[in-house]
DNA sequence: ATATAATTTTATACTCGATACAAGTTAGGA
DNA sequence: TCCTAACTTGTATCGAGTATAAAATTATAT
């Protein structure tokens, strides 16, 4: 990690109102980096290799927390477990392919997406099941 | 129930390609009823009372027969239980309330929302979270 | 109609993502 | 420095959902 990217990614905490801790830190860092969309199981087990001493706890916990202060967004595609997406993106929808469970990010204009008069709504999800054109053309 | 829907339920049953069991009729009936997006224990705890040999494990099979066979839609918008709806109704979206956990319908156009050339979708949708009117009277 | 095969339902045990809790650790303010 | 609050850790636990096998029901063939 670059002292700029540490910087950003500490400022990142503290405007959301979150203390920075090392394992805040490693973990937001992880999901701002990555694309694939990971569990908190795939998150834990990622960086432990590095950080033995990190608890599986501690990563729900911290991916509950930006969650909840909007630093990242959880991905409930499926009843399987729950996937987390860095928030500070262009927003998008997800779409799960059937065949291999990936999670693809897939381009949308969201701003028509509109609740009834009375409803605050905080969040939006677009979410898209099918095949994946890698799948589709396997089985075909 | 009236003749009518009993023979409306066989038909939407044997047109999925599924066989008319009293189980699956009994549950595909409250399904269809019922406007409270139930979880699959809640489908369960309702019938168990008339019915009482029924098994919590058929409700389970029998909504994910459902769910395969596009007779119902499942609706993953929290990470807690999967909840279901029937899905021979005009497409629409759902509110799911952070404070009293509620799922609402909300009336949408979906047609715009269209995934990537290659990729093939049979299932759209659109979640939105934050506080319902009610909630959000409660508390302002 | 009766035996046999196939399907469905039931009941129990189990899996595993997620959480509650308590003890230990760290950080910041007086 | 000490005190307090916040954070992390590890263990135990919860609960939605599933695997499995036996029992029951339904369909098919003779």
């Amino acid at each position: 990690m670059t002292d700029s990217n540490r910087h950003k990614l500490h400022s990142m905490l503290t405007e959301a109102g979150i203390r920075p801790s090392i394992q805040r830190l490693t973990i937001l860092e992880y999901i701002t980096s990555c694309k694939s969309h990971p569990t908190a199981d795939e998150v834990y087990s990622h960086l432990v290799t590095d950080n033995p001493m990190l608890s599986r706890t501690t990563v729900f916990s911290c991916l509950k927390l930006f969650v909840e202060k909007g630093l990242v967004n959880d991905i409930d595609i499926s009843s399987d477990s729950t996937r987390y997406d860095d928030a500070h993106r262009i927003p998008h929808g997800h779409f799960m392919c059937r065949q291999c469970h990936r999670i693809f990010d897939i381009t949308l204009d969201m701003s028509a997406l509109k609740v009834n008069d009375g409803f605050v709504c905080d969040n939006v999800n677009v979410f898209f099941k099918g095949l994946c054109p890698e799948c589709k053309k396997l089985i075909n």
